[in-house]
DNA sequence: TCGCTTCCATACAGGGTTGTATGGAAGCCT
DNA sequence: AGGCTTCCATACAACCCTGTATGGAAGCGA
């Protein structure tokens, strides 16, 4: 009935299976919502018509439950793991940032849109707050770690992270020599202290690098 | 065509008027989102068809246009009063907690509507970013005049105001006595200033009559 | 080549929503 | 009381999306 989930996409697509759709979906759902994850808005996309889709998926709530598979499996334990390599406090305060800004290992978009998502179904918002907390833990660990109290661990995680939402929540558009400039100020607010000058400016050129723009 | 919005809404309601659709549209779109604004809806909530709606309101698109202006003209301006008044540092920024957990002066609910509403509404999304850049202006200023470099003071009103974006935006339900026991974590964070006690007890008695929990 | 399975297009039924057309009830003015 | 305006219910057409039923093409094994 249902095939294997982790075929790969196939790009030259003599057939279609489960992976296009789900691709196909996730493309649509970063910039739109999920609301505009339709059956026929992705046959028009992928140039098939649903008859494809109803045999690979069972319904459209089949294909949004591996859409939330999708996200939990990519997502779960990444601030965790870059967390865990930093070497200091200021190493793990901008390998966030990084993290951020850089939209590979993170798509901040789809994270936004599933976010919108959870907020009016309840099963979706069950598997989203597990996930945010568990990030925001990680990230109070870490400052517990480099020795704030565990109240004030928590706060700053939580102000971080928080920012972080809210930056997007608010579709920010900013130059990334504006944000940059930020830097030492964003340190100094979630940290309660100045960053090191020559981080800094090693963080800066590796920005510069790993970035278009 | 179109009546002085500025009637009241008639609670005997032996007539309908403008004000009793969009106060029936506003209690829909907090908690349900502005897909979920239907006139089909609205009517069955005002026990009145469609044809009523479609006397007073010339489409759905004219009723949101109220909904969007309404919105505007309740919050423009809110915060800036609110830290206008503040005698201190520790009062502003206890008024801007106080502001934000009460739910009296502003509906973070349908803030929150409105944001989401904004994502996806190029027109929307204007007004929006407009309000939002001038409520953090108006923290900044406020964090200037406290003696705060203009970087740090905008930094440090973003921070304050993305993280209560941040907790709406992810539905934080949290007891009301462990928020107030991470008041003064919070403000350390957001001041990089430790809060005087006096004025962290006051605050929470404050908050302890003010609110019904 | 026959037959089975995989994959997908076409067609249709059903439900929900918007907008319009229209008629009628209720109130006020003269 | 007649007539005009306000307000709203009913009915209908149009659109969009989901889900199902069905038939057929393409590939592969025996």
């Amino acid at each position: 009935m249902t095939p294997i989930a982790a075929e790969k996409a196939d790009s030259t697509r003599s057939v279609l299976g489960r992976k296009d759709w789900i691709n196909a979906a996730l493309e649509i759902l970063a910039p739109e919502g999920i609301d505009a994850v339709q059956i026929t808005r992705l046959g028009r996309e992928l140039d098939a018509t649903r008859g494809s889709f109803y045999w690979h998926f069972k319904d459209r709530d089949d294909l949004l439950e591996c859409i939330i598979d999708h996200w939990q499996a990519a997502n779960s334990g990444v601030i965790a793991e870059v967390l865990k390599e930093a070497a200091s406090l200021t190493e793990g305060v901008l390998s966030l940032f990084y993290l951020w800004v850089n939209d590979e290992q993170f798509s901040s978009q789809i994270d936004q849109a599933i976010r919108d998502w959870a907020r009016h179904n309840d099963a979706i918002r069950a598997v989203v707050q597990h996930e945010e907390n568990s990030r925001v833990e990680a990230i109070a660990a870490f400052f517990r770690k480099h020795g704030f109290t565990s109240d004030d661990a928590f706060v700053r995680a939580r102000v971080i992270y928080f920012t972080q939402v809210g930056y997007y929540a608010l579709h920010i558009e900013e130059s990334m020599t504006k944000r940059l400039d930020l830097t030492e100020s964003y340190f100094r607010t979630f940290t309660g202290r100045d960053i090191d000058a020559g981080q800094a400016k090693a963080f800066r050129r590796r920005l510069e690098e790993g970035t278009t723009i």
